[in-house]
RNA sequence: AGAGAGGUGGCCGAGUGGUCGAAGGCGCACGCCUGGAAAGUGUGUAUACGUCACAAGCGUAUCGAGGGUUCGAAUCCCUUCCUCUCUGCCA
């Protein structure tokens, strides 16, 4: 959520860069700003009247303890119709705070001067690739068939227990996901991440804070009996920690890491894009999340992305790392770098990062703040990345490192999976 | 799920209708004391919004949240959320 004094002092620039998301801030930003306005000149007026309110109570109180009933009577009257306004001038002030914080909701984050306009993920900007495809024998195999000609993935039986996008997986499936989700932390903590688990529902706070609510209403899974959401990622707990919290700048900056099954409805999605693992309603993800100073944030993200390359040039998978565009850009995120696995099987790249900086965008509407040097308050930046998310880097491992033999398990995750090929 | 207790400032904890944004203590900050430190001692120490120069000052609101009674509510009433204890259930 944006600061509405920010929109004040900035409202061009603003307007110009959202235009990058295709998005027309003009006609938002003077409604913001009329009903600011309104707001404020209410509060004032009502500000006052409570005043003279609580003066004549006052004195009230005071006559009534000096036995002078009688005077009090005659002020209490006069209280009568301070009452009446002061309880319009309530009303019509929750009535404008909510307008404003209804309108402040709907508009995206600001995107930064290095985020490429566009309007799809087609003008999302290459800015490094790394990795040898690997040449495959004749008759290679996209991993559902790989899946299954090793039974290490069922998914009909996902689908008789729960639906589609719920798969099972057995076996040396299993252990190699375990293997994953243990190396990932490990990476993570060796960075200096600290480990978190966290619970896997939230409340509907914690949806607001991070931005899912109201944006992403329908692509949570919502329990409706006892009104909360099943995580669509690690992000929304992690980050909710420090929700409505005035940090000392010494704690900065905050590291986490934790691994949670990630829940998402996915409402729309179809064809072969959906296939196998390629999108799931549950899967496994690694998140790591940091909250910095501002003046840090840009750095940390570098950071992050630094992060990610090592783990990725360990499991010696094909990937690049794209600059999203304006229009691929999430609604909360100010710039966003994706890292994207080269399938060899299925010919196409594979999502399987996402880093990310909110600066203030999140911060605001936790009310996350820090106290600095000088003892001024300021919101602080949250940043948060995939380190990683497990499905797409499965798939990546299965159909790349698929031999005649079997699938050979990358040299580093052999420690944690105690083979090193599935056949 | 049933019965009971309770939610007050960074923490603990007083406070049952007016002088309470809230005693006291702890913590913290700064000063005095000291060769230095501890102890002792003095002062200060919530948040948001409005006015405004994101100053001071002033005003308003906030004692889990929302509503009500009253001239006036942390204090009374209603609703709701949460926590704790016992019972039940259960990995």
């Amino acid at each position: 959520m944006l600061h509405v004094a920010d929109i004040r002092d900035n409202k061009e620039a603003f307007i110009q860069a959202l235009t990058k998301r295709n998005f027309d801030a003009a006609p938002v930003f003077e409604q913001v700003l009329t009903a600011d306005e309104k707001r404020r000149a209410t509060q004032a007026q009502l500000d006052n009247t409570l005043a003279e309110s609580n003066k004549i109570s006052k004195e009230i109180g005071k006559l009534f303890k000096g036995g002078e009933a009688q005077k009090a009577n005659i002020l209490k009257e006069r209280t009568v119709k301070l009452k009446e306004d002061s309880k319009i001038l309530q009303e019509t002030l929750t009535v404008t705070v909510a307008e404003l914080e209804s309108l402040l909701y709907t508009i995206p984050n600001i995107p930064q001067d290095s985020v490429p306009a566009g309007k799809s993920e087609d003008d999302n900007e290459e800015i490094f690739r790394k990795g040898d495809v690997p040449v495959l024998a004749e008759g290679s195999l996209p991993h559902w068939e790989l899946a299954k000609k090793y039974d290490i993935i069922d998914f009909e039986l996902g689908n008789k227990i729960t639906g589609a996008g719920f798969p099972v997986y057995k076996g040396k499936g299993a252990r190699l996901q375990r293997a994953l989700i243990t190396y990932f932390l490990d990476k993570n903590t060796d960075a200096g991440y600290t480990e978190y688990q966290v619970p896997h529902l939230v409340n509907e706070a914690s949806g607001f804070g991070t931005g899912q609510l109201p944006d992403k209403e329908g692509q949570m899974y919502h329990v409706t009996a006892d009104d909360m959401y099943l995580i669509p990622t690690a992000e929304v707990p992690v980050t909710n920690m420090f929700r409505d919290e005035l940090l000392n700048e010494s704690d900065l900056p905050i590291t986490c890491t934790a691994y949670t099954p990630c829940f998402r409805r996915e409402a729309g999605s179809y064809g072969a894009h959906v296939r196998g693992l390629n999108r799931l309603h549950q899967f496994d993800k690694v998140e790591i999340v940091r909250i910095e100073k501002p003046q840090n944030s840009d750095a940390a993200l570098d950071g992050m992305v630094d992060h990610v390359k090592i783990i990725l040039d360990e499991l010696k998978l094909p990937y690049r790392i794209l600059r999203l565009c304006g229009g691929d850009l999430g609604f909360t995120s100010t710039i966003t770098y994706d890292f994207e696995v080269f399938s060899t099987a299925q010919d196409r790249w594979l999502e399987i990062s996402s880093v990310s900086n909110f600066k203030t965008f999140q911060a605001n509407r936790l009310k996350l703040r820090f106290r600095d040097k000088e003892g001024n308050k300021q919101l602080a930046h949250t940043l948060n990345g995939s380190s990683l998310a497990l499905p797409r880097v499965l798939a990546g491992i299965l159909e790349n490192y698929q031999t005649a033999d079997g699938i050979k398990i990358p040299d580093v995750l052999v420690p944690y999976c105690g083979f090193d090929i599935i056949k």
